[in-house]
DNA sequence: GTGTAAATGAGAAGGATTTTCATTTATATT
DNA sequence: AATATAAATGAAAATCCTTCTCATTTACAC
């Protein structure tokens, strides 16, 4: 089924491409770094450069299956595109990621970027703390 | 008046330190790149290296005289910390950016975190848009 | 004035990501 | 099935922003 997805973008179907989107699909984590893909790569004993992990998936994001989160000082963090926008609350001890949608939230933007005067195309929110794990050990 | 905000902060009065609280002050723009820092002091006769302006908006950072920003993609963006907590709109096209409260938005977030079982410790929100002025033209 | 720890500047180093370019591969065409 | 061609790949170099190193200078307490 993949392999019409990358047909659909525009992409030849190659064993990387594959790979990495049964990555995406199958990992633990539905979060993953550039480094975490080419890590899991590797240990699924395939060859690939990390490279062609960056460009694989930076062509996912610009065909819309895949997007990027830009988490604040560190590196980028890729997951699976549902077609549902959520946001984000991160765990600063752990790295943990959680999902979230609240509409207030959402329509509270639109209203504010309305007041400025401006044509909101994007967002990005990031709540950071500690998750309940995290809270227990000590 | 600076020179007593430097000692508090445990900083030696320096002229490079000064010179970065001025331009933070001065500038046109509240919200500054490390690099339009560093340019601003050229442009004013004064000598400095990169890394000093690195260094010093970091401890100043740290001594809570400035806060940073970390906008999509680029590079850290700083400015003077004026002890009331607001977000950032930013334009697309031109770079501006402007600030906004919205207490709507930051008990909502409160909300968030405790349903997931956070302790909140921190977010961030942008907002991406068009700006008024790009609007118009074409 | 002297001493000492802190601050500076220049350049090297760092980390994440992108680019370059020679080689390989997928797919369209015989 | 063989061939042609445009796209994809891997490795290494390059890039961008930022931090670190270290020799030299400076602020400030005595
Ligand atoms: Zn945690
Ligand atoms: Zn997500
Ligand atoms: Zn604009
Ligand atoms: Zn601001």
């Amino acid at each position: 089924m993949e392999s019409q997805d990358l047909r659909k973008a525009g992409l030849k179907v190659t064993l990387p491409r594959l790979k990495v989107l049964e990555i995406l699909e199958t990992a633990d984590h539905r979060h993953l770094s550039a480094e975490d893909v080419y890590k899991a790569m590797l240990e699924m004993g395939e060859e690939i450069g990390l490279a062609t992990v960056y460009r694989v998936l930076t062509q996912f994001e610009g065909a819309g299956l895949v997007s990027r989160l830009s988490i604040e000082g560190g590196h980028a963090v890729f997951e699976l595109e549902d077609g549902s926008h959520h946001d984000h609350l991160l765990c600063v001890r752990c790295h943990r990621i959680e999902e979230f949608v609240d509409e207030v939230i959402e329509q509270r933007q639109q209203v504010i970027a309305a007041e400025k005067g401006f044509e909101m195309t994007d967002h990005s929110l990031y709540i950071y703390g500690v998750c309940k794990h995290c809270q227990k050990e000590k």
